[in-house]
DNA sequence: CTGTTAGCGCCTTCAG
DNA sequence: CTGAAGGCGCTAACAG
């Protein structure tokens, strides 16, 4: 790694054996007492324990791996670790890890395949404990990484396509189909799809949007509407101009995001575009802001902390086992109807 | 299992060696060429690269990290990761780490002074290569863990309180002055505080904001609102909706958060209080999203994304070094005004 | 339940 | 510029 300073100097730091020879046992002792404490008598462990403590013993956690081949991290390789939805999902991910002694380490590749493999290839470097993948449909090359992992890898976010191993999420084009069917049952027409980068769930989403406006007979691609970049609210009001450049008489839009959703709005407030009753919008992920706007923004509830709370939860079933199953979770969805979408009549 | 067999769960694993020995050279050649290409002739670098690539060969970090007493991890411990103004920071750590062969390791502590020192102790005991640390006051506890160390730390966000080690920041008592004189300078006089959690630099604005409106003769305890909670847009419009019944005059609100200045802003048009005119709102954090909104919000821009990226360089220039010479960077902010408080008169 | 033995895979040291 | 030797700190696999 880097340029070191050497420091060979071993009694800087207090070792197993240290501990061991103060307490006048083997270092094994020492080593399942921290580890296994049933498998060591209670008195035995309770000197170790007490020596532990007073000498400040920090076990070496590359010692450890490298022994055992396991490093107690679960890694998380999301493509868009930055989006502020993925927040409830490293929130659900801690509340569960917190109580263990696992530690995160989380991987952000920002939707480059290349970055996706390299980092993937760094994590399966340090014999993870556990895989979290934020991405299904990837490359064949992570596919086949992921399946000969040596490890429980769970696949979040998304359940439409069988993964490599165990998968949690929601499937994006029910949720897509739900939206779109809400907007028009709402009196709306000229529904737009205003959205960021087309990731494996915004195809999805947009699959589901597609077949509901074909089968209304509603359907325009000039309705369409994505810019190759991280959604944020003001991306949200500069979608919904193009929105109107092209399509003059749009109606309607379902957001890929409430952030855009809430740049729709405000776009909608600084042209003086009444909501609902001139255009409807509806968002998505239902972030809290959603529910407290004015007016408040339709949009489909995902189960985010859940997600990432049961991910881990996986892991360590898993873990228990001792196998890896193969299964699927769908946690499902709710739209959850506000006045963005209430028109009269 | 077969006879005479000594091998232990020799993993199908391709090692340093087996490149060395396919190679015909020795492994040290083949682990010089991968981290020092320098040090090593050409051609033969040429042939231990072509093995290394032909035979699939993954270092292990964990012997990596216990040979070098070096994990090759950056650990970034934040007492709020899931703070959306966190994400810019991220980013910035993420970019700069990025053409390295760093790895980031997150840890989340929720203001849990036992937590902070339970994430710092596993740290610790990974060999870390660096340390970011976003809170300055902390416990005594961790401040003596910090200094000593065996790695450059920087604390990041706050500048105002000498670190134990490299800081980089903004002075954020400073920027607390600031915004409350803005507001003061744009005729407001009844000028409430909306907080949540007292953290450091939350204390700190606070601190900015007394010192000024004492300064004005108008400081009113009651004026002060926080709840111990994460800020969120909803908890705006609470705490917008407890100070007018505090306070039924007051005329504008300095928020902690531009999450609370959004809520603050619905909450207001909730009421049909107009906004600059009867109420001034000042954000802080400038979020993407003060700049669309209607009106748009006056607010205190952070540069996180340089704090983030130039904290993981000083790691790495210390590194470069060979030590790690205090060093204090207060990158400044700046007041960006916007409607919410341009009134007239 | 406790200990012995033998590495895990790599890097540091020190020679050549 | 290259290599031989040894050990980093811990734990798996057997014993007893």
């Amino acid at each position: 790694m880097s340029a070191g300073k050497r420091q060979r100097n071993r009694h800087q730091r207090v070792t197993l054996s240290d501990v061991a020879q103060a307490a006048g046992v083997s270092s094994i002792t020492v080593s399942r007492t921290l580890r296994e404490p049933d498998k060591v008598s209670p008195d035995l462990r309770e000197t170790v324990l007490k020596f532990v403590d007073s000498m400040g013993y920090i076990p070496d956690f590359a010692a450890r791996a490298l022994a055992s081949s396991d490093s107690g991290i679960i890694g998380v390789i999301s493509p868009a670790l930055t989006n502020h939805a993925y927040l409830g999902v490293m929130r659900g991910i801690e509340d569960r890890v917190r109580s263990t002694d696992l530690r995160i380490q989380y991987a952000n590749t920002t939707y480059d395949p290349a970055d996706e493999v390299r980092q993937l290839k760094q994590f399966l470097a340090q014999n993870p404990t556990g895989i979290i993948f934020a991405n299904v449909d990837t490359n064949p090359a992570v596919e086949d990484m992921l399946r000969v992992a040596r490890c429980p890898v769970v696949q979040i976010m998304d359940v439409s396509k069988a993964p490599a191993n165990m998968a949690i999420g929601i499937d994006h084009k029910v949720a897509g189909e739900m939206a779109t069917r809400h907007l028009i049952e709402s009196g709306y027409r000229r529904i737009g799809l205003l959205g960021g980068r087309w990731d494996a769930r915004a195809r999805r989403r947009l699959e589901g949007y597609t077949a509901v406006m074909k089968e209304a007979g509603l359907y325009d691609p000039a309705l369409i509407i994505a810019l190759d970049h991280m959604t944020s609210v003001p991306l949200g009001g500069h979608l919904l101009d193009r929105l109107l450049q092209t399509v003059p008489d749009a109606d309607a839009a379902f957001c890929h995001h409430d952030e855009l959703a809430l740049g729709a709005v405000f776009e909608c407030q600084r042209r003086g575009i009444d909501i609902p009753s001139q255009f409807g919008i509806c968002g998505y992920n239902d972030m809290d802001y959603v529910a407290v706007s004015v007016p408040a923004i339709t949009s489909v509830r995902i189960p985010r902390y859940e997600i990432g709370f049961r991910a881990v939860d996986m892991i360590l079933r898993a873990l228990d086992r001792g196998s890896a199953s193969p299964s699927l979770v769908d946690l499902g969805f709710t739209l959850v109807r506000r006045a963005s979408t209430a028109r009269q009549g």
